[in-house]
DNA sequence: TGCGTGATGTTATAAGATTACATGGGGCGT
DNA sequence: ACGCCCCATGTAATCTTATAACATCACGCA
């Protein structure tokens, strides 16, 4: 798994790598990596794009795996908190962390002509917003860094 | 008007301040600066804290300015596309630019006990985000960037 | 067995945002 | 003055996103 999403790869070993990653994290935890939360998980491994809460939801519903929102944001949050998936605020979406497990601070490159994704990893304290935070006397605790533009494939297609 | 928000400041003036310069600004640019508008602008001044559409939507109706979500929304757009608001992804609300007009790119700084919202102004391509922007050979266009935690006042409060 | 904890099922509703269409007012060319 | 266009506004309806509240179930453990 490389740390920037734009690169073909082999995206069935890939899901198939970060499911038994997440498996084995959840084990030495002890959280419970249940049938809904693992099937979440693979839905959104299957995109490098994210996904709205209702989209995951219509695809549990075709599975009969659940119906109602509750059980989507359950899992979405139970990913989330610990660390197997992202929100995107700037579209209010999901996609799974291309890194579970590592020390994270997230940073997202978001094509706006494909939709594809990328997330890479910054320190958050260093850099013009730790700078920002230093100078204003402030305690960053969790930092959303989100870019939005054209991904390298998009740049020479139309080239709005 | 300073570049951070957390210090105390002559905020009378501070509002009035802006409202001149927007003012000018518009007239410069043949853009309208109605009522509506203004007012909107006028809310979002008054606090250096982030306001929901249907919060400013209620202030809006007990003045009679308005009673539909549309009347909000279509003066936020304006005055976020003209760069005298911004929206707060993380917290789907808006907060009055406090430096309108000046070359734009916002950071912002979002303390979790009291809610205040401070902005600063980094050069986005420069930085650890243009850093994986050019490693990923991605063009940004815009970029979300908002630091959640403790301003100084509340870390020496409850000191959580 | 009985209890506590955490996951799920389900109903209802809150919160955020947009579409679509009707109305009105100001500038401008004729 | 008239008609026209553009832009802003008024309003109804609807759509998307997210959560509250409560019942139930499964497991581990005293």
């Amino acid at each position: 798994m490389d740390s920037i999403g734009f690169e073909p790869h082999d995206h069935s070993s890939c899901i198939h790598d970060c499911i038994a990653a997440v498996d084995a994290q959840c084990r030495t935890a002890g959280l419970q990596f249940t049938p809904v939360r693992r099937r979440v998980l693979e839905i959104l491994l299957q995109e490098h794009r994210a996904l709205g809460a209702y989209e995951i939801l219509d695809r549990l519903r075709e599975e009969g795996l659940g119906s109602q929102p509750p059980v989507a944001y359950r899992a979405l949050d139970f990913l989330v908190k610990n660390g197997f998936a992202h929100k995107i605020e700037r579209l209010n979406a999901f996609i799974a962390c291309t890194h579970p497990g590592e020390h994270h601070a997230p940073v997202f490159l978001i094509c706006r002509a494909c939709d594809a994704v990328a997330e890479s990893q910054r320190e958050p304290t260093q850099g013009q917003l730790g700078q920002a935070a230093r100078e204003a006397g402030f305690v960053i605790e969790r930092a959303v860094i989100e870019a939005e533009g054209l991904c390298p494939k998009c740049q020479h297609v139309g080239a709005a």
